[in-house]
DNA sequence: ATCTATGCCTGGTGGC
DNA sequence: TGCCACCAGGCATAGA
């Protein structure tokens, strides 16, 4: 599942070998990923040189001449560069025949991503884009305000960093290892947290994501690498994943429960509520 | 404000 | 081996 650090990697890869190419067809074997009328999207994208990529919190900006194609991958979401327009496999769904007669070829199993297209610049007014908080990764990190947002809420902490209107870019994965690295219960009310504590969260969640990324993100549940997505943060976790492992601080067991209706691994030992 | 349920989807898994 | 119910989960939306 795409989170910040994938995205990013997806991003960087991307740029090299798009920036600057024009599409000039799209091929849309299962349309239902794009959500605005078809012909409109496909009009409008065509004849569009792409001139950059961006990204914001695990929403992914094509930037093109007159529009911004916004692309979410949402669970398993994937780019491919083709060199051509060969047989189209199963789960290819949006293709975009370029004018280096390379393709870019959306992949998603689930078919649960989605693209949508705005005037360039207008992203920031969509109803998605525009509620989304802070990027956790973000260098300023504004303790202050994120504590007093965070410390309101009656929640689980881990719902309310899951939460993209409060800060944006954590995914199931990495709020499991930040909660781990900062020796809070997934299921703590987020009310119950000192501001010290709160502190220490959102240092982790930085530092855990600014590692991921460094590594090329996390794969896992991915059945065939693609193209900026086979990283080796994997390699890096301490929970997720884990259960029935031994925690590497304590040596206790690791578990997996749900919390917020999500699959949620933590050490009991390290992780006591309070 | 927050919760739960539903929908979007398919492949993997466990039970028989 | 095959069939099937069930689960995973980011996000939107509706209703409690």
């Amino acid at each position: 599942m795409p989170e910040l650090p994938e995205v990013e990697t997806v991003k960087e890869t991307l740029k090299r070998h798009l920036i600057g190419l024009k599409i000039v067809k799209v091929i849309t074997p299962y349309p239902n990923i794009i959500k605005m009328r078809l012909e409109e999207f496909k009009n409008k994208v065509t004849n569009q040189k792409i001139t950059g990529i961006n990204r914001y919190g695990k929403y992914l900006f094509f930037e093109l001449e007159d529009y911004t194609l916004v692309s979410h991958l949402r669970m398993e979401g994937k780019y491919f560069i083709r060199k051509s327009l060969g047989e189209v496999t199963k789960h290819e769904h949006v293709i975009f025949e370029l004018d280096s007669g390379d393709c870019l070829s959306y992949h998603d199993v689930r078919k649960f991503g989605t693209m949508e297209l705005v005037l360039k610049g207008e992203e920031k007014q969509l109803e998605s884009i525009k509620k989304l908080g802070y990027e956790a990764n973000q260098s300023k990190i504004d303790y202050d305000k994120l504590y007093e947002l965070i410390h309101k809420s009656t929640r689980p902490i881990k719902a309310v960093l899951l939460d993209q209107t409060i800060l944006t870019g954590l995914g199931n994965i990495y709020v499991d290892e930040t909660l781990f690295l900062s020796k809070i219960h997934p299921a703590e009310l987020a009310s119950n947290l000192s501001k010290e504590e709160v502190v220490t969260i959102l240092k982790n969640a930085k530092i855990v994501l600014d590692k991921a990324i460094k590594l090329g993100g996390t794969t896992i549940r991915t059945y065939q690498s693609s193209l900026g997505v086979d990283g080796r943060f994997q390699n890096e976790l301490k929970v997720h994943t884990l259960a029935g492992k031994l925690c590497q601080v304590c040596n206790d067991v690791i578990i997996k429960t749900k919390v917020g209706g999500r699959g949620t691994y933590f050490c009991p030992t390290c992780q006591k509520r309070k």
